[in-house]
DNA sequence: AGAGTGCCTTGATACAAGTCAAATATCCTG
DNA sequence: CAGGATATTTGACTTGTATCAAGGCACTCT
Protein backbone atom coordinates (compact mmCIF):
# COMPACT_ATOMS: atom_id res chain seq x y z
CA UNK A 1 0.00 0.00 0.00
CA UNK A 2 1.43 2.96 -0.85
CA UNK A 3 1.22 6.15 0.98
CA UNK A 4 -0.62 7.65 -1.80
CA UNK A 5 -3.34 4.89 -1.49
CA UNK A 6 -3.73 5.59 2.17
CA UNK A 7 -3.99 9.05 1.77
CA UNK A 8 -7.54 8.51 -0.45
CA UNK A 9 -9.50 5.99 1.61
CA UNK A 10 -12.27 6.30 2.69
CA UNK A 11 -11.76 3.17 4.71
CA UNK A 12 -8.76 5.18 6.88
CA UNK A 13 -10.74 8.51 7.30
CA UNK A 14 -11.18 9.49 10.42
CA UNK A 15 -14.04 11.79 8.85
CA UNK A 16 -15.97 8.79 7.42
CA UNK A 17 -18.77 8.81 10.08
CA UNK A 18 -19.69 12.32 9.08
CA UNK A 19 -19.63 11.69 5.32
CA UNK A 20 -20.40 8.04 4.73
CA UNK A 21 -22.95 5.46 5.63
CA UNK A 22 -21.84 3.50 8.90
CA UNK A 23 -21.94 -0.32 9.63
CA UNK A 24 -20.31 -1.64 6.29
CA UNK A 25 -17.85 -4.17 6.74
CA UNK A 26 -14.56 -4.56 6.26
CA UNK A 27 -15.27 -5.97 2.37
CA UNK A 28 -17.65 -3.36 1.82
CA UNK A 29 -15.36 -0.86 3.63
CA UNK A 30 -12.65 -1.74 0.64
CA UNK A 31 -15.31 -0.71 -1.87
CA UNK A 32 -16.09 2.41 -0.67
CA UNK A 33 -12.79 3.70 -1.56
CA UNK A 34 -13.66 3.48 -4.82
CA UNK A 35 -16.07 6.61 -5.08
CA UNK A 36 -13.16 8.52 -4.38
CA UNK A 37 -11.08 9.62 -7.68
CA UNK A 38 -8.80 12.20 -6.04
CA UNK A 39 -7.83 14.83 -3.34
CA UNK A 40 -8.25 18.28 -4.38
CA UNK A 41 -6.74 21.30 -2.30
CA UNK A 42 -9.04 25.11 -2.78
CA UNK A 43 -7.15 27.89 -1.53
CA UNK A 44 -9.16 30.37 0.17
CA UNK A 45 -10.98 32.73 -1.55
CA UNK A 46 -11.06 30.47 -4.63
CA UNK A 47 -14.45 28.78 -5.83
CA UNK A 48 -14.44 24.57 -5.69
CA UNK A 49 -16.61 25.20 -8.41
CA UNK A 50 -19.03 27.89 -10.23
CA UNK A 51 -22.65 28.43 -10.79
CA UNK A 52 -22.60 26.90 -14.91
CA UNK A 53 -20.02 24.57 -14.20
CA UNK A 54 -20.60 21.21 -15.59
CA UNK A 55 -21.48 19.02 -12.49
CA UNK A 56 -19.27 15.62 -12.31
CA UNK A 57 -18.62 15.20 -8.38
CA UNK A 58 -19.91 15.68 -5.05
CA UNK A 59 -17.27 16.58 -2.84
CA UNK A 60 -16.85 15.42 0.86
CA UNK A 61 -14.94 18.46 2.65
CA UNK A 62 -11.99 17.05 4.40
CA UNK A 63 -10.85 20.20 6.01
CA UNK A 64 -11.69 24.04 5.19
CA UNK A 65 -14.36 25.76 5.52
CA UNK A 66 -17.16 27.05 2.56
CA UNK A 67 -19.88 28.88 1.57
CA UNK A 68 -22.44 28.05 -1.12
CA UNK A 69 -24.21 31.34 -2.86
CA UNK A 70 -26.83 31.70 -5.76
CA UNK A 71 -27.28 35.26 -7.46
CA UNK A 72 -29.62 36.97 -8.69
CA UNK A 73 -29.42 37.75 -12.57
CA UNK A 74 -28.86 41.59 -11.36
CA UNK A 75 -26.01 40.49 -9.26
CA UNK A 76 -27.47 40.13 -5.61
CA UNK A 77 -25.80 37.75 -3.76
CA UNK A 78 -27.47 35.10 -1.58
CA UNK A 79 -25.37 33.04 0.72
CA UNK A 80 -27.09 29.69 1.01
CA UNK A 81 -24.91 28.34 3.39
CA UNK A 82 -21.63 27.63 5.56
CA UNK A 83 -20.17 24.17 4.86
CA UNK A 84 -17.71 22.50 6.87
CA UNK A 85 -15.25 19.62 7.08
CA UNK A 86 -17.49 16.17 6.67
CA UNK A 87 -20.36 17.66 5.33
CA UNK A 88 -21.08 17.02 1.51
CA UNK A 89 -21.26 20.03 -1.07
CA UNK A 90 -22.49 19.46 -5.21
CA UNK A 91 -25.94 17.98 -4.83
CA UNK A 92 -27.37 21.03 -6.56
CA UNK A 93 -25.54 20.07 -9.53
CA UNK A 94 -27.56 16.53 -10.24
CA UNK A 95 -30.81 18.20 -11.36
CA UNK A 96 -29.34 19.42 -15.00
CA UNK A 97 -26.11 18.34 -14.95
CA UNK A 98 -24.28 21.88 -14.18
CA UNK A 99 -23.50 23.39 -11.00
CA UNK A 100 -26.43 25.42 -9.76
CA UNK A 101 -24.57 27.62 -7.07
CA UNK A 102 -21.12 28.82 -6.30
CA UNK A 103 -19.11 27.45 -3.45
CA UNK A 104 -15.94 29.44 -2.52
CA UNK A 105 -13.44 28.16 -0.13
CA UNK A 106 -13.48 30.75 3.30
CA UNK A 107 -9.92 28.93 4.30
CA UNK A 108 -7.58 26.39 2.80
CA UNK A 109 -9.24 23.41 2.45
CA UNK A 110 -9.27 20.31 0.76
CA UNK A 111 -11.79 18.01 -0.30
CA UNK A 112 -12.79 14.72 -1.73
CA UNK A 113 -13.64 14.20 -5.18
CA UNK A 114 -16.22 11.63 -5.46
CA UNK A 115 -17.43 11.29 -9.42
CA UNK A 116 -21.21 11.19 -9.47
CA UNK A 117 -20.83 8.15 -11.87
CA UNK A 118 -19.39 6.20 -9.17
CA UNK A 119 -21.51 6.87 -6.25
CA UNK A 120 -24.39 6.10 -8.67
CA UNK A 121 -22.93 2.76 -9.74
CA UNK A 122 -21.95 1.40 -6.26
CA UNK A 123 -25.30 2.70 -4.42
CA UNK A 124 -26.71 -0.16 -7.20
CA UNK A 125 -24.18 -2.78 -5.39
CA UNK A 126 -24.67 -1.47 -1.77
CA UNK A 127 -28.59 -0.43 -0.14
CA UNK A 128 -26.45 1.28 2.86
CA UNK A 129 -25.11 3.67 0.23
CA UNK A 130 -28.08 4.19 -1.43
CA UNK A 131 -29.65 4.86 1.91
CA UNK A 132 -27.19 7.06 3.07
CA UNK A 133 -26.80 9.34 -0.67
CA UNK A 134 -30.59 9.96 -0.37
CA UNK A 135 -30.42 10.84 3.65
CA UNK A 136 -27.58 13.29 2.69
CA UNK A 137 -29.78 15.17 -0.12
CA UNK A 138 -33.00 14.56 1.96
CA UNK A 139 -31.29 16.08 4.78
CA UNK A 140 -30.11 19.58 2.64
CA UNK A 141 -33.92 19.60 1.64
CA UNK A 142 -34.51 19.95 5.19
CA UNK A 143 -31.72 22.19 6.12
CA UNK A 144 -33.00 24.38 3.52
CA UNK A 145 -36.67 24.87 4.62
CA UNK A 146 -35.70 25.80 8.40
CA UNK A 147 -33.68 28.26 6.55
CA UNK A 148 -36.62 29.50 4.43
CA UNK A 149 -38.35 29.65 7.87
CA UNK A 150 -35.72 31.77 9.48
CA UNK A 151 -36.01 33.84 6.75
CA UNK A 152 -39.52 34.62 6.57
CA UNK A 153 -40.74 34.49 9.91
CA UNK A 154 -37.76 36.05 12.58
CA UNK A 155 -36.87 39.02 13.32
CA UNK A 156 -33.09 40.21 13.11
CA UNK A 157 -32.07 39.09 16.63
CA UNK A 158 -33.75 35.48 16.21
CA UNK A 159 -31.57 34.95 13.33
CA UNK A 160 -28.50 35.51 14.42
CA UNK A 161 -29.23 33.74 17.44
CA UNK A 162 -30.12 30.71 15.86
CA UNK A 163 -26.68 31.07 13.27
CA UNK A 164 -24.72 31.52 16.34
CA UNK A 165 -26.31 28.36 18.06
CA UNK A 166 -26.03 26.23 14.87
CA UNK A 167 -22.69 27.15 14.16
CA UNK A 168 -21.22 26.24 17.55
CA UNK A 169 -23.12 22.83 17.77
CA UNK A 170 -22.01 21.93 14.23
CA UNK A 171 -18.61 22.71 15.39
CA UNK A 172 -18.86 21.11 18.63
CA UNK A 173 -19.87 17.67 16.91
CA UNK A 174 -16.31 17.96 15.31
CA UNK A 175 -14.18 18.31 18.52
CA UNK A 176 -14.35 21.56 19.01
CA UNK A 177 -15.08 24.23 22.22
CA UNK A 178 -19.22 24.31 22.17
CA UNK A 179 -18.69 27.81 23.47
CA UNK A 180 -16.11 30.28 21.59
CA UNK A 181 -15.68 29.87 18.01
CA UNK A 182 -14.31 31.82 15.12
CA UNK A 183 -16.20 32.79 12.76
CA UNK A 184 -14.57 32.20 8.87
CA UNK A 185 -16.80 34.36 6.90
CA UNK A 186 -17.32 38.25 7.04
CA UNK A 187 -20.23 39.97 8.88
CA UNK A 188 -21.24 40.33 4.94
CA UNK A 189 -21.30 37.21 4.43
CA UNK A 190 -23.31 36.47 7.29
CA UNK A 191 -26.24 38.97 6.28
CA UNK A 192 -26.20 37.47 3.09
CA UNK A 193 -26.95 34.46 4.89
CA UNK A 194 -29.44 35.69 7.20
CA UNK A 195 -30.76 38.21 5.03
CA UNK A 196 -29.97 41.46 6.65
CA UNK A 197 -27.33 44.13 6.36
CA UNK A 198 -23.72 44.20 7.63
CA UNK A 199 -24.41 46.86 9.89
CA UNK A 200 -27.20 45.06 11.08
CA UNK A 201 -25.11 42.19 11.79
CA UNK A 202 -22.69 44.21 13.79
CA UNK A 203 -25.20 46.04 15.94
CA UNK A 204 -27.12 42.57 16.46
CA UNK A 205 -23.54 41.22 17.79
CA UNK A 206 -22.99 44.69 19.42
CA UNK A 207 -26.57 44.01 21.54
CA UNK A 208 -25.75 40.66 22.10
CA UNK A 209 -22.77 42.00 23.36
CA UNK A 210 -23.93 44.52 25.94
CA UNK A 211 -26.36 41.99 27.44
CA UNK A 212 -23.49 39.96 28.08
CA UNK A 213 -24.42 37.10 26.04
CA UNK A 214 -21.60 36.74 23.90
CA UNK A 215 -18.54 38.33 24.23
CA UNK A 216 -17.20 39.35 20.55
CA UNK A 217 -13.98 40.01 19.34
CA UNK A 218 -14.26 40.22 15.35
CA UNK A 219 -14.19 37.19 14.04
CA UNK A 220 -13.72 35.78 17.82
CA UNK A 221 -17.06 34.51 19.29
CA UNK A 222 -17.45 33.33 22.77
CA UNK A 223 -20.98 32.13 23.98
CA UNK A 224 -21.56 33.36 27.46
CA UNK A 225 -25.36 32.26 27.82
CA UNK A 226 -25.93 29.87 25.26
CA UNK A 227 -29.87 29.37 26.97
CA UNK A 228 -30.34 33.59 26.79
CA UNK A 229 -29.42 32.79 23.11
CA UNK A 230 -32.29 29.69 22.40
CA UNK A 231 -34.78 32.15 24.60
CA UNK A 232 -34.46 34.39 21.71
CA UNK A 233 -34.17 32.38 19.00
CA UNK A 234 -37.27 30.21 20.68
CA UNK A 235 -39.66 32.28 23.18
CA UNK A 236 -41.02 29.21 24.02
CA UNK A 237 -38.00 27.20 24.77
CA UNK A 238 -37.69 28.81 28.63
CA UNK A 239 -40.56 26.08 29.66
CA UNK B 1 -56.63 -6.19 -17.02
CA UNK B 2 -59.37 -4.89 -14.46
CA UNK B 3 -60.19 -1.31 -14.02
CA UNK B 4 -58.77 -1.35 -10.95
CA UNK B 5 -54.97 -2.46 -12.18
CA UNK B 6 -55.62 0.29 -15.47
CA UNK B 7 -56.24 3.13 -12.95
CA UNK B 8 -52.92 2.76 -11.21
CA UNK B 9 -50.64 2.13 -14.32
CA UNK B 10 -47.97 4.60 -14.57
CA UNK B 11 -47.53 2.89 -18.30
CA UNK B 12 -50.72 4.58 -19.11
CA UNK B 13 -50.37 8.09 -17.03
CA UNK B 14 -50.75 10.66 -18.96
CA UNK B 15 -49.14 12.65 -16.16
CA UNK B 16 -46.08 10.23 -16.47
CA UNK B 17 -43.79 13.10 -18.49
CA UNK B 18 -43.91 15.02 -15.09
CA UNK B 19 -43.06 12.24 -12.53
CA UNK B 20 -41.49 9.74 -13.90
CA UNK B 21 -38.05 9.22 -16.27
CA UNK B 22 -38.70 9.19 -20.04
CA UNK B 23 -36.97 7.06 -22.29
CA UNK B 24 -37.87 4.01 -20.84
CA UNK B 25 -38.45 1.04 -22.68
CA UNK B 26 -42.03 -1.21 -22.61
CA UNK B 27 -40.95 -3.98 -20.70
CA UNK B 28 -38.92 -1.19 -17.88
CA UNK B 29 -42.36 0.73 -17.84
CA UNK B 30 -44.42 -2.34 -16.81
CA UNK B 31 -41.86 -2.50 -13.80
CA UNK B 32 -42.60 0.94 -13.13
CA UNK B 33 -46.19 0.21 -12.25
CA UNK B 34 -44.52 -1.93 -9.25
CA UNK B 35 -43.73 1.64 -7.44
CA UNK B 36 -46.94 2.56 -6.78
CA UNK B 37 -49.41 0.58 -4.37
CA UNK B 38 -51.93 3.36 -4.55
CA UNK B 39 -54.21 5.69 -4.60
CA UNK B 40 -55.29 8.05 -1.90
CA UNK B 41 -57.99 10.94 -2.15
CA UNK B 42 -57.13 13.95 0.03
CA UNK B 43 -59.97 16.54 0.61
CA UNK B 44 -59.49 20.11 0.99
CA UNK B 45 -57.88 21.22 4.07
CA UNK B 46 -56.94 17.76 4.99
CA UNK B 47 -53.53 16.85 5.35
CA UNK B 48 -51.49 14.17 3.46
CA UNK B 49 -48.91 13.64 5.94
CA UNK B 50 -48.12 16.13 9.07
CA UNK B 51 -44.39 16.77 10.61
CA UNK B 52 -43.65 14.20 12.77
CA UNK B 53 -45.37 11.59 11.04
CA UNK B 54 -43.47 8.16 10.10
CA UNK B 55 -42.12 8.54 6.78
CA UNK B 56 -43.02 5.44 4.14
CA UNK B 57 -43.72 7.00 1.14
CA UNK B 58 -43.40 9.95 -1.51
CA UNK B 59 -46.35 10.79 -3.66
CA UNK B 60 -46.98 11.98 -7.01
CA UNK B 61 -49.49 14.43 -7.34
CA UNK B 62 -52.14 12.91 -9.91
CA UNK B 63 -54.75 16.05 -9.30
CA UNK B 64 -55.45 18.75 -6.47
CA UNK B 65 -53.09 21.26 -5.26
CA UNK B 66 -51.20 21.07 -1.81
CA UNK B 67 -48.98 23.89 0.31
CA UNK B 68 -45.87 22.29 2.71
CA UNK B 69 -45.34 24.07 5.50
CA UNK B 70 -42.85 23.94 8.67
CA UNK B 71 -43.57 25.40 11.87
CA UNK B 72 -41.08 27.20 14.58
CA UNK B 73 -41.59 25.87 18.16
CA UNK B 74 -43.34 28.62 19.03
CA UNK B 75 -45.97 28.41 16.37
CA UNK B 76 -44.68 30.28 13.51
CA UNK B 77 -45.65 29.04 10.02
CA UNK B 78 -43.30 29.22 7.18
CA UNK B 79 -45.30 28.11 3.89
CA UNK B 80 -41.98 26.17 1.83
CA UNK B 81 -43.74 25.37 -1.32
CA UNK B 82 -47.26 24.79 -3.35
CA UNK B 83 -46.91 21.48 -5.60
CA UNK B 84 -49.66 20.74 -8.49
CA UNK B 85 -50.17 17.70 -10.24
CA UNK B 86 -47.49 15.63 -11.52
CA UNK B 87 -45.12 17.09 -8.46
CA UNK B 88 -43.01 15.02 -6.47
CA UNK B 89 -43.73 15.70 -2.80
CA UNK B 90 -42.79 13.67 0.95
CA UNK B 91 -38.85 13.89 -0.09
CA UNK B 92 -38.39 15.67 3.69
CA UNK B 93 -39.11 12.70 5.11
CA UNK B 94 -36.00 10.37 3.93
CA UNK B 95 -33.22 11.64 6.11
CA UNK B 96 -35.28 11.26 9.98
CA UNK B 97 -37.75 8.50 8.49
CA UNK B 98 -40.06 10.47 10.07
CA UNK B 99 -41.62 13.53 8.01
CA UNK B 100 -40.11 16.90 8.70
CA UNK B 101 -43.13 18.95 6.93
CA UNK B 102 -46.91 19.28 6.85
CA UNK B 103 -48.53 18.56 3.74
CA UNK B 104 -52.33 19.99 3.07
CA UNK B 105 -54.49 19.75 0.07
CA UNK B 106 -56.10 23.09 -1.17
CA UNK B 107 -58.29 21.44 -3.23
CA UNK B 108 -59.85 17.69 -3.21
CA UNK B 109 -56.55 15.74 -4.57
CA UNK B 110 -55.46 12.31 -5.54
CA UNK B 111 -52.12 10.95 -4.99
CA UNK B 112 -49.84 8.40 -6.37
CA UNK B 113 -48.44 6.45 -3.14
CA UNK B 114 -44.87 5.56 -3.67
CA UNK B 115 -43.63 2.76 -0.71
CA UNK B 116 -39.87 4.47 -0.99
CA UNK B 117 -38.69 0.68 -0.60
CA UNK B 118 -40.33 0.28 -3.31
CA UNK B 119 -38.31 3.10 -5.41
CA UNK B 120 -35.03 2.64 -3.56
CA UNK B 121 -35.39 -1.25 -4.88
CA UNK B 122 -36.74 -0.70 -8.73
CA UNK B 123 -33.96 2.21 -9.17
CA UNK B 124 -31.11 -0.43 -7.97
CA UNK B 125 -32.30 -2.48 -11.04
CA UNK B 126 -32.65 0.83 -13.77
CA UNK B 127 -30.11 3.12 -13.83
CA UNK B 128 -32.60 5.20 -15.20
CA UNK B 129 -34.69 5.32 -12.43
CA UNK B 130 -32.17 5.69 -10.08
CA UNK B 131 -30.65 9.32 -11.47
CA UNK B 132 -34.42 10.47 -11.91
CA UNK B 133 -35.14 10.50 -8.25
CA UNK B 134 -31.94 11.91 -7.81
CA UNK B 135 -32.58 14.89 -10.23
CA UNK B 136 -36.32 15.07 -8.45
CA UNK B 137 -34.25 15.72 -5.03
CA UNK B 138 -31.29 17.82 -6.51
CA UNK B 139 -34.20 20.01 -8.37
CA UNK B 140 -35.93 20.78 -4.53
CA UNK B 141 -32.24 22.08 -3.27
CA UNK B 142 -31.86 23.96 -6.37
CA UNK B 143 -35.90 25.12 -5.84
CA UNK B 144 -35.37 25.85 -2.18
CA UNK B 145 -32.44 27.85 -2.85
CA UNK B 146 -33.80 29.76 -4.82
CA UNK B 147 -36.82 30.70 -2.34
CA UNK B 148 -33.73 31.81 -0.05
CA UNK B 149 -32.88 34.29 -2.78
CA UNK B 150 -36.08 35.26 -2.79
CA UNK B 151 -36.60 35.95 1.05
CA UNK B 152 -33.08 37.06 1.64
CA UNK B 153 -33.00 39.90 -0.82
CA UNK B 154 -36.28 40.76 -2.85
CA UNK B 155 -38.45 43.59 -1.75
CA UNK B 156 -42.01 42.80 -1.53
CA UNK B 157 -42.96 43.75 -5.60
CA UNK B 158 -39.94 41.47 -6.37
CA UNK B 159 -41.51 38.43 -4.61
CA UNK B 160 -44.94 39.00 -5.42
CA UNK B 161 -43.99 39.13 -9.26
CA UNK B 162 -41.50 36.40 -8.84
CA UNK B 163 -44.52 34.12 -7.48
CA UNK B 164 -46.61 34.74 -9.93
CA UNK B 165 -44.42 34.67 -13.00
CA UNK B 166 -43.62 30.88 -11.39
CA UNK B 167 -47.09 30.26 -10.81
CA UNK B 168 -48.70 30.65 -14.01
CA UNK B 169 -45.82 28.80 -15.86
CA UNK B 170 -46.11 25.88 -14.04
CA UNK B 171 -50.00 25.79 -14.87
CA UNK B 172 -48.84 26.98 -18.41
CA UNK B 173 -46.87 23.05 -18.50
CA UNK B 174 -49.83 21.61 -17.92
CA UNK B 175 -52.13 22.84 -20.19
CA UNK B 176 -53.93 25.42 -18.70
CA UNK B 177 -53.61 29.59 -19.85
CA UNK B 178 -50.41 31.49 -19.84
CA UNK B 179 -51.85 34.43 -18.12
CA UNK B 180 -55.32 33.53 -16.46
CA UNK B 181 -55.19 31.48 -13.09
CA UNK B 182 -57.58 31.06 -10.16
CA UNK B 183 -55.27 30.57 -7.08
CA UNK B 184 -55.97 27.99 -4.86
CA UNK B 185 -54.43 29.80 -1.88
CA UNK B 186 -55.00 32.83 0.89
CA UNK B 187 -53.64 35.84 0.60
CA UNK B 188 -51.80 34.61 3.96
CA UNK B 189 -50.57 31.68 2.38
CA UNK B 190 -48.97 33.51 -0.06
CA UNK B 191 -47.63 35.83 2.48
CA UNK B 192 -46.36 33.06 4.59
CA UNK B 193 -43.96 31.58 1.63
CA UNK B 194 -43.36 34.88 0.28
CA UNK B 195 -42.49 36.48 4.06
CA UNK B 196 -44.70 38.93 4.07
CA UNK B 197 -48.03 39.58 5.56
CA UNK B 198 -51.33 39.19 3.98
CA UNK B 199 -52.04 42.85 4.04
CA UNK B 200 -48.60 43.50 2.54
CA UNK B 201 -49.83 40.71 -0.48
CA UNK B 202 -53.20 42.64 -0.95
CA UNK B 203 -51.70 46.03 -0.82
CA UNK B 204 -49.09 45.00 -3.60
CA UNK B 205 -51.79 43.01 -5.71
CA UNK B 206 -53.79 46.30 -5.72
CA UNK B 207 -50.76 48.23 -6.81
CA UNK B 208 -49.84 46.04 -9.62
CA UNK B 209 -53.53 46.58 -10.49
CA UNK B 210 -53.68 49.94 -10.58
CA UNK B 211 -50.58 50.31 -13.16
CA UNK B 212 -52.59 47.37 -15.31
CA UNK B 213 -50.05 45.09 -14.96
CA UNK B 214 -52.41 42.23 -13.66
CA UNK B 215 -55.81 42.32 -13.30
CA UNK B 216 -57.22 40.94 -9.86
CA UNK B 217 -60.67 39.76 -8.59
CA UNK B 218 -60.17 37.97 -5.16
CA UNK B 219 -58.87 34.80 -6.25
CA UNK B 220 -58.87 35.08 -10.18
CA UNK B 221 -55.88 36.78 -11.42
CA UNK B 222 -54.62 37.60 -15.21
CA UNK B 223 -51.63 38.80 -16.21
CA UNK B 224 -51.77 41.60 -18.62
CA UNK B 225 -48.15 42.74 -18.75
CA UNK B 226 -45.85 39.73 -18.20
CA UNK B 227 -42.51 42.03 -19.33
CA UNK B 228 -43.55 44.31 -16.59
CA UNK B 229 -43.81 41.47 -13.96
CA UNK B 230 -40.15 40.12 -15.30
CA UNK B 231 -38.50 43.49 -15.10
CA UNK B 232 -40.05 43.85 -11.07
CA UNK B 233 -38.66 40.38 -10.52
CA UNK B 234 -35.60 41.29 -12.70
CA UNK B 235 -34.47 45.11 -13.51
CA UNK B 236 -32.21 43.83 -15.89
CA UNK B 237 -34.23 41.70 -17.97
CA UNK B 238 -34.91 45.03 -19.73
CA UNK B 239 -31.85 44.46 -22.06
C1' DA C 1 -83.75 36.18 1.90
C1' DG C 2 -80.97 36.93 5.91
C1' DA C 3 -77.42 35.86 9.03
C1' DG C 4 -73.05 34.11 9.77
C1' DT C 5 -68.35 33.36 8.52
C1' DG C 6 -64.07 33.59 6.31
C1' DC C 7 -61.36 36.15 3.23
C1' DC C 8 -59.91 40.38 1.20
C1' DT C 9 -59.10 45.39 0.87
C1' DT C 10 -57.86 49.82 2.51
C1' DG C 11 -56.38 53.43 5.83
C1' DA C 12 -53.58 55.36 9.67
C1' DT C 13 -49.67 54.79 12.37
C1' DA C 14 -45.46 52.46 14.40
C1' DC C 15 -41.17 50.33 14.19
C1' DA C 16 -37.39 47.28 12.64
C1' DA C 17 -34.08 47.30 9.52
C1' DG C 18 -31.96 49.75 5.64
C1' DT C 19 -29.09 53.55 3.95
C1' DC C 20 -25.54 56.85 4.13
C1' DA C 21 -21.53 58.37 6.36
C1' DA C 22 -17.53 58.56 9.14
C1' DA C 23 -14.35 56.71 12.53
C1' DT C 24 -11.57 52.57 14.03
C1' DA C 25 -9.45 48.32 13.86
C1' DT C 26 -7.03 44.69 11.53
C1' DC C 27 -4.56 42.49 8.06
C1' DC C 28 -1.55 42.36 4.20
C1' DT C 29 2.48 43.37 1.49
C1' DG C 30 6.49 45.35 0.04
C1' DC D 1 7.23 48.80 10.01
C1' DA D 2 4.94 51.89 7.06
C1' DG D 3 0.96 52.46 4.22
C1' DG D 4 -2.93 50.97 1.98
C1' DA D 5 -6.69 47.98 1.53
C1' DT D 6 -10.29 45.57 3.87
C1' DA D 7 -13.38 44.69 7.60
C1' DT D 8 -15.91 46.32 11.52
C1' DT D 9 -18.32 49.42 14.50
C1' DT D 10 -21.25 53.22 15.50
C1' DG D 11 -24.24 57.25 14.62
C1' DA D 12 -28.02 59.85 12.36
C1' DC D 13 -31.70 59.54 9.49
C1' DT D 14 -35.03 57.22 6.08
C1' DT D 15 -38.13 53.83 4.51
C1' DG D 16 -40.53 49.49 3.60
C1' DT D 17 -43.29 46.60 5.80
C1' DA D 18 -45.83 45.35 10.02
C1' DT D 19 -49.47 46.35 13.00
C1' DC D 20 -53.96 47.77 14.34
C1' DA D 21 -58.47 48.73 12.93
C1' DA D 22 -62.58 49.07 10.14
C1' DG D 23 -65.36 47.94 6.40
C1' DG D 24 -66.63 45.17 2.15
C1' DC D 25 -67.29 41.07 -0.59
C1' DA D 26 -68.60 36.39 -1.51
C1' DC D 27 -69.70 32.31 0.08
C1' DT D 28 -72.78 28.70 2.90
C1' DC D 29 -76.51 27.21 5.62
C1' DT D 30 -80.86 27.55 7.45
Amino acid sequence: MTPETIKVACSNCNLRELCMPIGMNHEELQRLDDVVANRRKVAQGEPLYRNGDPFTSLYAIRTGFFKTSVASEDGREQVTGFQMAGEIIGLDGITSDRHNCNAVALEDAEVCVMPFANIEHLSREFPVLQRHVHKIMSREIVRDQGVMLLLGNMRAEERLAAFLLNLVQRLHARGFSRSEMVLRMTRDEIGSYLGMKLETVSRTFSKFSEENIIEVKQRWVKILQPEALKKIFNPDSCN
